[in-house]
DNA sequence: GAGTTATTTGACTATATTGTCAAAGAACCG
DNA sequence: CGGTTCTTTGACAATATAGTCAAATAACTC
């Protein structure tokens, strides 16, 4: 039902789903649909839950399996970023951000989901530090906030077709940007 | 009826704004806004492009009257963040972000903001650089392009109550982001 | 000021979508 | 089974909104 939802949203797009097209996706009848979410925004909102879940549990699992730290920051690096400007996912969390702004609810998510990617970063950074790997130019705490919101900012220009913000120059500036904080090279 | 289009989305939302909204904001009929705009997308994009013209004519206006070019880029980098949650103009263009996916006009609006934005941090980079003021430890087009994403990832946060993300927190990074690519202190 | 065109209006139609509900059907339980 | 509860359905009512349009009004022209 939240897959289905889910689907809906990436086919219709978030501020044109209608319930007709969620029921359609889950093989269900309308009527079905509002017998289990009467209030169609808690269904979104576990939309929402379940997409942030999915997009964090797919990003550490890229980090699997890297025992360097500076590959892990170098990989971390590369899958911040939608895959292009048809990503789903990161046009379901884009769209997601303008609810915010009416629902404490989604604003939690997103703030939950801003928490866990700089938590990340900062164990990344922290580490390669240890190791000798990287210098921190800025407070552990600066630089993950800084390639957080930088992905997020990028990321919204992927997916809004922004011209000259292409996938690679995205990367770049990503890079370039983690670079400068750490003192090391780390284009790959 | 562009200013009056644009209250009316201050109001109730890009996603919710009626025809009767714009109607009133403009003290006309609806049928009056029907006989300018028979395509509401028309007075859409107008909306948005005035919006941009005022926002980055503000923020050049910003730098008037700032002789050393490291005051210019101090200024610029205080100025391009939402001035809170509220931020009118700031909610407007994020929203119009949602609408680039379907809407090539929107999409070439943002490509415009983005690429003056670009343009106006290119040019204080580069006579700071010359005045021997900074360092450019990247390319000026790289430095330029990264500190415009960062401030539409931090605004970004700063409009949906992404509860860390406070002005004072995006003000900090910004100024970080900036002195690790040029070497020198920004903070005032 | 008569005639012509442009603008404005608000009532009306058309349409899309949500939400209701009684009845049908399925699952479960003694 | 018979009864009970849970689930599902699709027709229907309610609502909201875009868009139409004839008629009224204003503006403009000669």
């Amino acid at each position: 039902m939240v897959d289905a939802a889910g689907r809906a949203i990436g086919e219709r797009g978030l501020a044109n789903v209608r319930i007709k097209d969620i029921a359609d996706q889950a093989g269900m009848s309308p009527g079905s649909v509002l017998y289990y979410y009467p209030e169609l925004d808690d269904l979104l909102i576990e939309v929402h839950q379940e997409t942030v879940d999915q997009y964090f549990a797919q990003r550490e699992q890229f980090l699997d399996g890297l025992d360097r730290p500076v590959d892990q920051l170098r990989t971390a690096l590369r899958t911040g970023l939608p895959s292009g400007p048809d990503d789903v996912t990161a046009r379901l969390l884009y769209g997601m951000h303008a609810r915010c702004e009416a629902s404490p609810a989604h604003a939690a998510l997103m703030t939950n989901l801003f928490d866990r990617e700089v938590a990340l970063y900062l164990t990344i950074l922290r580490s390669a530090n240890e190791a000798g790997d990287v210098e921190l130019r800025a407070s552990a705490e600066t630089i993950a906030r800084t390639l957080v919101a930088l992905e997020d900012g990028l990321g919204l220009h992927i997916v809004s077709r922004t011209r000259p913000m292409t996938i690679d120059a995205a990367r770049t500036i990503m890079t370039s940007c983690a670079e400068q904080f750490t003192g090391v090279t780390l284009s790959s």
